[in-house]
DNA sequence: TGTACAAAATTAGAAAAACTAATGTTATGC
DNA sequence: GCATAACATTAGTTTTTCTAATTTTGTACA
């Protein structure tokens, strides 16, 4: 009993007197203290089984708790608007796998209001939106503001032009978004507040679509230049400089207001603000 | 949690509070509080699920304990000498068995010396013993006396007298006891006492052999009464009182002096001594 | 049989843990 | 935004567990 008592960092005494107490729980002898070196009873061999069984489980419940654990803490959920693009998203996943190798990073493309709803309902620790608005669930991290510029077929008159002023859009085709996308109440609000008048031939839900109409000449629009470089490259689309230097699509970073970010999550907003 | 709470008779906050340190010592979130009702997370189940494991096993633990308290509860070990008889004790065990028939009585026939060591050892709970001695470890409870009569053959001359004198048996040949046992040297004393000077032919160890070899015309001896009623019937015995009322073999009831006696000790004791 | 020794039991009091009542905070539905 | 129910927090009390010191006990040995 006092080997045990040692083995447990405790008393002698303390040791004595649980032994004692379980015995009066139990209401059975543990021990034949009628011996030297004390020998346990049928009972104890008993009791001492079914702590050793007990001791076995709980070992095999931690186990399986570090693996869980190691999951949740490692696992960052990102849920993205498309036009933050693959490429991009496939670069940052690179990276996070290269400096983060324990870590798992996982994204998925949807809709804004589906990207809210995940981050409410904690299917995605993280959010990538554009405008990205602020609620009493939902917090707001501002990452970066991309440029917008006119997005013009080659053949088009303003595709030579290095600069464009708002004016030069008036009476224009243009291609929009779905009203009921932020994007397209701010683009509304800059051309408003230019006194021009554009002539609104489509309205998308997506940018690749968007381009993809401006492209087979439908008309022109203003997207943010970095989604563009592919066409550029191609010779599919011009994107032209705006004088406004003020058209910016904010994009953020939305989460869970009160939720505490894991350890990988963490690890992947300091690689999201660290290089903008 | 309010309900968990009332179900263990704690309150909202012990309970509350409880699962914050199990949280905080498994630095894991059991529980998704941004919900309500509370909702368990991955870990809060697989602990669920452990906890309940460790309760299912413990249930089984007391139902096996159970079991071997009633049977360490219910069962007297019984350990006699020879002598007190095969009748004698099969009567006491049907008797004890109407009594309490949740009792188990198990009686084991050994020699005096084991009888000592199995009640020492507590393989017996109890010991009957002729001549018992106490010790350091062995307590004595008396249980009877038994009257010795010279035992001696049909044919014999003291055969037909209804009581004998110690001067009586001077001369005979004597059967007796082994020179190891009690009986012995308290036989030995009496006929001293008494100047009686016998001519001891044969010794055994156990009275059944003494019977016999009385039976076949080997010489007396002086035995307890009650041993010899089966022989006396059969015509092959006849037992002679002795004027000498002191002449008994007092029998006993050892136990280990420390020892707690069980519920079913206590009650074949009180069936012994109850009826003498 | 007594004596020495090691180990367990006991005791009293200190430390730690668990608990309650009261109060504050939060998620949810209206 | 407000009401409500449920959970969290706080402060203080009760209960449990623990230690140090002492006593008792079983064993070995002279």
């Amino acid at each position: 009993m006092s080997k045990g008592a040692a083995h447990c960092g405790i008393s002698q005494s303390a040791a004595s007197q649980h032994v004692q107490e379980v015995e009066r729980r139990l209401t059975v002898a543990l021990f034949d203290r009628s011996k030297r070196p004390l020998e346990l009873t049928a009972a104890g061999k008993l009791y001492a089984e079914f702590c050793r069984d007990v001791l076995r489980r709980e070992e095999e419940f931690n186990v399986v708790l570090e693996a869980l654990k190691r999951q949740i803490e490692g696992t960052v959920r990102v849920a993205s608007i498309y036009s933050i693009g693959l490429s991009e998203m496939s670069r940052l996943q690179e990276e996070f796998a290269a400096r983060y190798p324990t870590s798992a990073l996982q994204v998925e493309f949807m809709r804004p209001d589906r990207i809210y709803d995940s981050v409410r309902d904690d299917a995605a620790d993280l959010g990538l939106v554009s405008y990205p608005e602020a609620s009493r669930d939902i917090m707001v991290l501002p990452w970066r503001e991309e440029l917008m510029q006119v997005a013009v077929p080659p053949s088009h008159r303003l595709a030579s032009q290095s600069e464009a002023t708002p004016a030069d859009l008036n009476g224009e085709n243009f291609i929009g978004f779905d009203e009921d996308l932020s994007i397209r109440r701010e683009l509304d609000r800059y051309l408003r507040a230019h006194g021009v008048v554009v002539h609104l031939v489509m309205h998308f839900d997506n940018i690749q679509t968007i381009k993809e109409a401006v492209a087979l000449g439908s008309g022109i629009s203003i997207l943010p230049e970095r989604t563009m470089h592919r066409e550029i490259e191609q010779g599919r689309l011009v994107a032209v400089r705006l004088d406004a230097p003020d058209l910016v699509r904010p994009v953020g970073i939305v989460h869970r207001r009160k939720k505490k970010l894991n350890r990988a999550v963490q690890a992947f907003l300091g690689l999201l603000v660290g290089r903008n």
